[in-house]
DNA sequence: CGGATATTTGACGAATCTCAATAGGCGTGG
DNA sequence: CCACGCCTATTGAGATTCGTCAAATATCCG
């Protein structure tokens, strides 16, 4: 580890970065889960995404946070300099692909998340969202269902653009139909698959 | 120019390139303006982003393209190979940082629109987009207003999640208080920008 | 067990969408 | 230069989805 990187461990609710500021630290998320958001004056607040294990967080080259940052459960982080950095990707050339890589895959993701936002009903906008926890999951290694959702209702409303209320109701709705199973300990079972993808879709 | 570039020059409306094609080129804006945007099966669409004469097309490390883009006006482009970018960028490294540097502006630019689509009311969406032209103008030394908008109503709509409809009385309804005048020539005036700034943040 | 917090459910209201009609702009051709 | 037609933008009326406010239920943890 030496005096490039440091572990840290954060409780429940703990704020990892603000929006504005100078961004001193790069993190990656050993454990646990890390919501990213941005706030209106008014205190309205839109998630801009989610990290699991092994995700980056500051990997933007900008000098300040666009975004904050807060611990959803007890959550481990790896802990960069910046500064540490910059010097590295002199040295590393090739390391600087790897940073472009994933701010690519990014913007991509950001992209799904705009057409999500702006276009999709409250009930593709759920799905979609399911879906995509599933995907990332068995990236991680873990099984495609049930998927576990960690998060409360109501960063998954401030992620969709929805109220809390809304996706409660949304997601009662889609287990009257059949379509999602809510199983004890925040997984949810998805029966089939296909099916779904083409509701988040909306075909 | 030599082989590694050539200028092409498309009508109103033509598609430059489309969401999931492989991608083969990248593009620089000479003149015009430019819609990217990403579809759902059903028609519904999203559009993420407009690009003005200076900005950059397809910069992301992806093997094929994350949405479709498609000229408003007449619009002139120069189009480099992708292929020859990546041996480009060996010879260049210090090109790979003024890459990621660009990937990630457009990254805090697709999560102030998370925002916006997500959490902002109509007006707020309205004038918020107003401002980012304003700025961009500003930003190619053009004037802050009054600012030229040559996009439809349609492809504002789409861009901002709402329909023409409520673009269109949006926009009327700032002009009838006063916030803005619509001009001739598809030119709006921002007459108190600060004013209009706070109102576009909700307050 | 009990209080606090999170989630669900209900009734109602509001912002925005949909569908439809009107008005405005612009280019073409007489 | 004006008239026509097409396309875009605006305006209107009513419908709908989703939000708001409030209450009930469930879950978590000390």
């Amino acid at each position: 580890m030496g005096d490039l990187s440091n572990q840290i461990t954060l409780a429940p609710r703990s704020i990892v970065i603000e929006e504005g500021e100078t961004a001193e630290w790069l993190f990656n998320v050993t454990e646990g889960v890390v919501k990213l958001y941005k706030l209106l004056p008014d205190g309205r607040q839109q998630v801009t995404g989610f990290l699991f294990a092994g995700d980056f967080l500051g990997i933007a080259l900008n000098d300040t946070y666009a975004y904050s940052a807060e611990a959803i459960g007890t959550t481990s982080l790896c802990r960069f300099a910046r500064s540490g950095l910059e010097t590295l990707l002199d040295d590393l050339p090739h390391l600087e692909k790897r940073l472009l890589s994933m701010a690519s895959n990014e913007l991509v993701q950001a992209q799904d998340q705009l057409l999500l936002l702006g276009r999709k009903t409250a009930r593709e906008k759920v799905l979609s969202f399911l879906l995509n926890l599933s995907r990332r999951a068995e990236g991680r290694g873990e099984p495609k269902t049930p998927v576990h959702v960690p998060m409360s209702r109501d960063a998954i409303a401030d992620y969709l653009g929805l109220t809390t209320e809304t996706v409660s109701r949304t997601l009662t709705k889609l287990k009257t139909e059949g379509s999602i199973r809510l199983l004890e300990g925040n997984k949810i079972d998805l029966p089939d698959f296909e099916a779904l993808k083409d509701m988040a879709e909306g075909h």
